[in-house]
DNA sequence: TTATGCACCGATTGCTAG
DNA sequence: CTAGCAATCGGTGCATAA
């Protein structure tokens, strides 16, 4: 069985980067967290990840070939039924967590409790609320509204095609303050602190979510949107990114007859950029 | 005011390379 | 075996539509 999630391997086309043999250093500015909650109880500000598109994707027909189904013809599959769809599925579209929970779905259709108003038809699995349950629905659909412009590889969600993206442009905005070593993933960071040197991060929920202002043309990380802006309207005037960002500005202009943002969060949008 | 969609995030996990 | 990579998915904040 392929393990067609493991993007590193299917993606080795022509022309796509060895990052691993390229030095952090040399990947571009990178995100260095400097808050980090050591075994000394040295306590600093922390800021957190990406903003900004960079893959424009389409809904796109690559995942939705085969065994794409409706929502309501898909909530009358019983769960062994959506096993065997999943069995068929294209590669990227059969996720590992998605086979994983089938069966775990199946064992644990006994184990809903009346707590959660929300239950999914398909895997019986139930959520506290009901916008939760409905977006679960789509776990169980091959549609995919994203999809990489380099690999094809099709996702739910937005942002988790753009951090799929960084993986082909190198972009890693998560920098270790021991060793300069750089991470695509906040998560990745904090094993390999805890793992390799012993240093634990420590964040209050609030101060998680933070927005770290991530270009993703060069990996130059900011702590506010107009510092990101000006940084690619000088640096990178002709990406996509940039000129998403004009559109969006001639767009609000009309839509509201006023002056706007020269860089609001939302001209960054997916969908700004032409998703 | 409520419902909904979008975007961001972390937790978690499977896998590979060394 | 360990460290790191890449992916999935539920929780949540915010903006906007109804």
């Amino acid at each position: 069985m392929p393990r067609v999630f493991l993007v590193k391997k299917t993606s080795s086309t022509s022309g796509k980067k060895k990052w691993n043999e390229i030095p952090d250093c040399a990947r571009g500015d990178i995100y260095t967290p400097v808050c980090i909650f050591t075994h000394h109880g040295h306590e600093e500000c922390e800021h957190s990840p990406a903003e900004l598109p960079i893959c424009p994707s389409t809904p796109q027909s690559k995942t939705t070939q085969t065994h794409t189904q409706s929502h309501s013809s898909t909530a009358q599959l019983s769960c062994s039924a959506m096993q065997e769809l999943s069995s068929h599925r294209p590669p990227f579209i059969c996720s590992k967590n998605k086979m994983a929970n089938a069966n775990n779905e199946a064992l644990n259709v006994s184990q809903t409790t009346s707590d959660s108003p929300f239950s999914c038809p398909i895997c019986k699995k139930t959520f506290s609320l009901g916008r939760v349950m409905k977006r679960h629905l789509r776990t169980h659909s091959d549609l995919k509204r994203y999809s990489c412009e380099y690999c094809g590889k099709g996702f739910n969600d937005a942002f988790d095609l753009k951090r799929h993206v960084r993986t082909h442009t190198g972009v890693r905005p998560f920098k270790c303050t021991v060793c300069e070593k750089a991470f695509t993933q906040r998560c990745s960071l904090e094993a390999h602190l805890k793992k390799v040197h012993g240093v634990f991060q420590q964040y209050a929920y609030k101060e998680r979510r933070d927005k770290l202002y991530v270009c993703e043309e060069c990996g130059l990380t900011a702590q506010t949107h107009d510092s990101l802006c000006s940084h690619i309207q000088v640096k990178h005037p002709n990406s996509k990114i940039a000129k998403a960002k004009s559109k969006n500005r001639r767009r609000k202009a009309q839509d509201r007859g006023g002056s706007v943002s020269p860089c609001s969060p939302h001209s960054l949008s997916d969908a700004d950029a032409g998703v």
